[in-house]
DNA sequence: TTTTATATTTGCAATGATTTCAGAAGTGAA
DNA sequence: TTCACTTCTGAAATCATTGCAAATATAAAA
C-alpha cells in the first residue's frame, strides 16, 4: 500500500510526467486521486465547479484523457452508460453491483495474469478485471424484503 | 472445448432459454455464435440485412440485449467507441491491440479468480478480463519500418 | 515592465452509438 | 376468421463525449 500523497507531492507527480500543473489540472488530479467512488467526468465537474469558480466540462474530459495517457489515472469501462476514472493505478479489480450500481475495489494478490495463456510475443500494457453481481448490502436487503 | 453446435441445436438453445426462435433471432444468434471477430451490432446488421431481406438495427440491438440477459452471448466493453458481442460464453480473456484495434481471445487456465480477495458475502455472476497492448503482428511491423 | 509566443481553458455545436416509441407485421389458439 | 399477444420496424430522440475556434493564462524574451 502506497503512502497518501500531499497536494504538493501530487503537483510534483504532474511535473514528473511533463504536465504543467495548472489550477484546474491539479484540482482534477487531486479530486480523482482522493476519491474512492470512481467518479465520472460529470461528477468531477460538479464537485470542482464551485471551488474553482470557473471550470468547463470539456477541460475535465481533456485533462482526464491526458492523465489516462500518462498513466496517472485509469479509465474504468465497467459501467454501460459512462466512463469512470480511478486515481488508484495499482493493480486491482473492480466489482459492480447490478442492483445499486455501486463500484467496489477488490484487491488482487500475487500474479493476476498467471492464469492466462497465449501471451507469447504480445506486449501487454494494461490489464483490467471487471466483476459484476450483487453486493453484500443489496443481498441483505433483498433477503429482508 | 465444447462441440460446435448445428443450427437446429442453436434453435434448441434459444427454446431452452425461453426465447422464441424467430427468423431474425436465430440468424442473429447463429451469426454471433459462429463469428470470432467480436462483432458490433452494426456489423451483425450489415452481415444479415441482405440474407434476411428485412432487418432493423433496432432488432439487432434488442435481440443481442435479450441474449446477453439470458447469458447466451457476452457483451464486450473493451472498445472505447462501441459495444461488441461474443458468442463464446466460456471463461476467456480479451486482448485489444492499441495499434490495429483487433480483438483477440486469450484462454484462461485454472481458477482465474483465485488471485482475488474480498469476495466473501458477494454474489459474482460475471467476470471479464480485458488486456490492452500491441499484438504480435503490429510489433513485427513496427520493427521493420 | 511590456511584448510575444505558446499552452491552456472555455462554451457551444456537432457527433454518433444506442434507445425509445408507436405502429405494422407475424404467430398461434380458439 | 377472429382475437390476443409477441416480435419487428423505422424514424426520431437521447445523451455522453468530442471538435473547434475564440478567450485567457503563462512563461520567456526584450
Amino acid at each position: 500500500m502506497m503512502r497518501i500523497l500531499s497536494r504538493a507531492e501530487l503537483k510534483n507527480e504532474l511535473l514528473r510526467s511533463g504536465i504543467r500543473p495548472s489550477v484546474q489540472r491539479l484540482a482534477i488530479y487531486e479530486y480523482v486521486y482522493r476519491s474512492t467512488a470512481h467518479p465520472t467526468a460529470e461528477k468531477v465537474y460538479e464537485a470542482l465547479r464551485d471551488e474553482l469558480g470557473s471550470l468547463s466540462l470539456t477541460t475535465v474530459y481533456n485533462t482526464l484523457k491526458l492523465y489516462a495517457d500518462a498513466g496517472l489515472v485509469m479509465m474504468i469501462h465497467i459501467d454501460d452508460n459512462y466512463l469512470r476514472f480511478d486515481g488508484n493505478t495499482q493493480m486491482h479489480a473492480h466489482f459492480r453491483c447490478n442492483e445499486c450500481g455501486e463500484i467496489y475495489d477488490l484487491p488482487v494478490e500475487g500474479n493476476s495474469l498467471g492464469c492466462l495463456a497465449g501471451l507469447e510475443g504480445i506486449k501487454v500494457t494494461e490489464a483490467q478485471l471487471y466483476l459484476r453481481g450483487v453486493c453484500k448490502k443489496c443481498l441483505q436487503q433483498n433477503y429482508i424484503s
